[in-house]
DNA sequence: CCTTAAAGCTAATGGCATTAGCTGGCGCCG
DNA sequence: CGGCGCCAGCTAATGCCATTAGCTTTAAGG
């Protein structure tokens, strides 16, 4: 028994080649253990259990789009800096589609690194709007605005939800120029409606 | 053996019976069959397996979706209708945060009644946006722009994407007028950078 | 060396999907 | 009215997966 040396991050290394390679469907601890070389039960060493690895794993991704994401933003600002967010952010789920995936589906309530790579992340889409002024509970309700948009076509795009032949770069220039022109003018009265 | 008296169709009401309940994570034969009174492989006398019920359950779900859409539309049309559109997706998504979800989750590619009811959806899409006189490709962008947000929007909602305590029909509110605003100025060029 | 904790293993359980093959009730045709 | 066939339902069986229990071995450190 040659000793496996695995980890809590080794496994969620293995599960990520597995979701890169077959989707996160496929990511079952058998199959898991299979690229370990090692039994199935032995994973319950390192993780509690699946529950436990697909938010391990969800953490990972998340963590992996933020510094994306990070990157994408530093030194730019203003229309710059969204226009740069909103292209980092599509084009990481356009190359690592099963882990988008695989971020999303993830159980949302609780007070762990779950929450916490959450939190970064809309951090750092708060950091992409800063330079429109915004100000209160604008800041919140933009950023949400940010986040629907990016995670709704970055969701219908790897899903293959867009069957029409248009060019998608064009649309998601008409998504930027939506929200663009949208926190530019900041009317907003009678839209109470809703 | 008292004769259940089963059918495609009341397979998928017991699953949807379920997905209110508990969610799509909880659709399994066996307690699709607990709920009729019958054992497990009788269901395979009704539906192919258990992807085929899943499929069945996302048209199904779609339709009900479009129905509710046609139904907001009707006799309004300009940003009267757009405004109807929203708001009644997102009111079915929140109603039905487990129908909802079941819907996304499905297999895309096929030719069949799934196709359909997709494309039906999407010509529902396209008729909120007549009367925005969009020509040609930009009809496609423009739709696919108003199901990224839609959608984008509903996923986060009805997961509880939104933690901070913002009023949410504001942020709607602010979507709906970055779409009109966005659909407004036509503005298309340099933002090919894309 | 020898101890010990961690890392692996095997065995076992229970849930689920799926297949095969049997059976009985009901509609329909004579 | 009686028989026949089909269809819906059943039981049995298989295989995969997650999970638990308890044993064994490795390797690190005194």
């Amino acid at each position: 028994m040659a000793r496996a040396g695995l980890s809590p991050d080794a496994v969620v290394d293995l599960a990520l080649a597995i979701i890169d390679e077959d989707g996160p469907a496929a990511v079952t601890l058998a199959a898991v253990a299979g690229r370990a070389g090692v039994a199935t039960p032995s994973l319950y060493k390192h993780v509690r259990n699946l529950a436990e690895l697909n938010d391990l794993v969800s953490v990972r991704v998340m963590n992996e789009l933020a510094d994306r994401l990070r990157e994408a933003l530093l030194g730019r600002s203003g229309d710059e800096a969204l226009r740069a967010f909103m292209h980092a952010y599509r084009d990481y789920a356009v190359a690592n589609p099963g882990r988008y995936a695989a971020m999303s589906q993830a159980a949302p309530p609780e007070g762990g690194a779950q929450a916490k790579a959450a939190d970064a992340l809309v951090g750092i889409v708060v950091g992409a709007l800063r330079g429109y002024g915004l100000k209160g509970a604008d800041v919140i309700h933009a950023t949400r605005c940010l986040r629907a948009a990016a995670h709704g076509f970055a969701v219908l795009e790897t899903a293959g939800g867009f069957g029409l032949p248009a060019d998608t770069d064009d649309t998601y220039a008409l998504l930027h120029h939506m929200i663009i022109t949208g926190l530019a003018k900041p009317a907003r009265s009678q839209d109470r409606t809703f």
